[in-house]
DNA sequence: TGCAGTGTTGCTTC
DNA sequence: CGAAGCAACACTGC
């Protein structure tokens, strides 16, 4: 899912419904047997101490660093998910049944609201219950999601966010910020150097596309070969085009839902990311979209009018 | 049927 | 030093 406008989709939500409710249980299923480390819950030993320090404390609010949601708790806890390729985050009310196939599992059967059951839900793999019977789930199929613990005093020292680059839609985030960070990588290729979270936080794929798509610059171009003018143009475009995402609710081509279980709408928007052999709908532009990797990523890009 | 590809990131290798 | 490859997992589509 979860480029910046998903994950903030998915925190202004939590916002809304996890103020003042308090942690009853925890439970997850995810396993220790790959990439555990002991800074996660997927560390047994980690995820047994996790529990005991939540269990209890009340929700103050919940918000966003980077793709990273944050809900952060009484006592100066704030607890960090990154949903990585596949998570979404979902409140609820759940049931909570043993699967048939074996004893051991145990799965998490939406009962309400309505659009809550949806196929994801048995990809569920993080539960935390509150005092009004609600839920928080995770769904992940993939199960690459991370969740860890932080101080919620030290949050910007944490391993998770402290090589975070500005955020986009902060007031701070000025046209001479962005160009200082872009000119830290000056042979760095444009939507390699926009995807890099260590420069500016929050931009994946689709969005990198879609940015590069409205500013006509191919996506190989080096930083250091693009004008100031096209500079400014990309650093406008990236605020349009997030800001756009989040207006239209995150973009659910693939398995995101926000948390009442609904899809986004940003999906209908694209113009270049996965319209491979499409014609290119810029007007007056003759050209097809194409595929290209960059980075170990897919690039899709107008031939004609996005220019190296 | 089988394999390349998928929104992310960080570690390893060259 | 940087760039590239790959792994973590489970599913879809060609």
């Amino acid at each position: 899912m979860p480029e910046l406008p998903e994950v903030h989709t998915t925190a202004t939500g939590l916002q809304k419904v996890l103020p003042g409710l308090k942690i009853v249980d925890v439970w997850t299923d995810y396993n220790s047997s790959f990439y555990a480390g002991k800074d996660n819950i997927k560390d047994k030993k980690y995820f047994k101490k996790f529990r005991i320090q939540i269990i209890g404390k009340k929700v103050i609010g919940a918000g966003r660093r980077g793709k990273n949601v944050l809900i952060h708790l009484k006592d100066d806890f704030t607890i960090l998910v990154h949903m990585k390729m596949t998570g979404h985050i979902l409140y609820g009310t759940y049931r909570r049944v043993k699967s048939r196939k074996s004893i051991k599992s145990i799965k998490w059967d939406p009962v309400e609201p309505e659009t809550l059951k949806d196929p994801f839900n048995r990809f569920i793999h993080f539960v935390i219950t509150f005092s009004n019977g609600k839920c928080l789930a995770l769904s992940d199929m993939r199960k690459f999601a991370k969740i860890t613990l932080l101080k919620t005093s030290t949050i910007d020292e944490s391993l998770d966010t402290k090589h975070l680059g500005p955020e986009p839609l902060e007031k701070n985030f000025t046209f001479e910020v962005f160009k200082k960070q872009l000119n830290k990588k000056p042979s760095g290729k444009i939507k390699t150097v926009l995807m890099d979270q260590s420069l500016v936080s929050g931009i994946g794929n689709i969005y990198s596309d879609e940015i590069l798509w409205k500013t006509g610059i191919h996506p190989l171009k080096c930083v250091k070969n693009i004008s100031n003018s096209n500079l400014k143009k990309i650093y406008e475009t990236v605020k349009i085009i997030l800001r756009k995402g989040i207006d239209f609710g995150g973009d659910s081509m693939s398995d995101y839902r926000n948390i009442h279980g609904e899809k986004g709408n940003f999906q209908h928007k694209h113009q270049a990311y996965r319209k491979t052999g499409e014609k290119c709908s810029k007007k007056n532009c003759e050209g097809i979209i194409v595929r290209i990797k960059v980075g170990g990523r897919s690039a899709h890009f107008c031939s004609t009018h996005q220019k190296i």
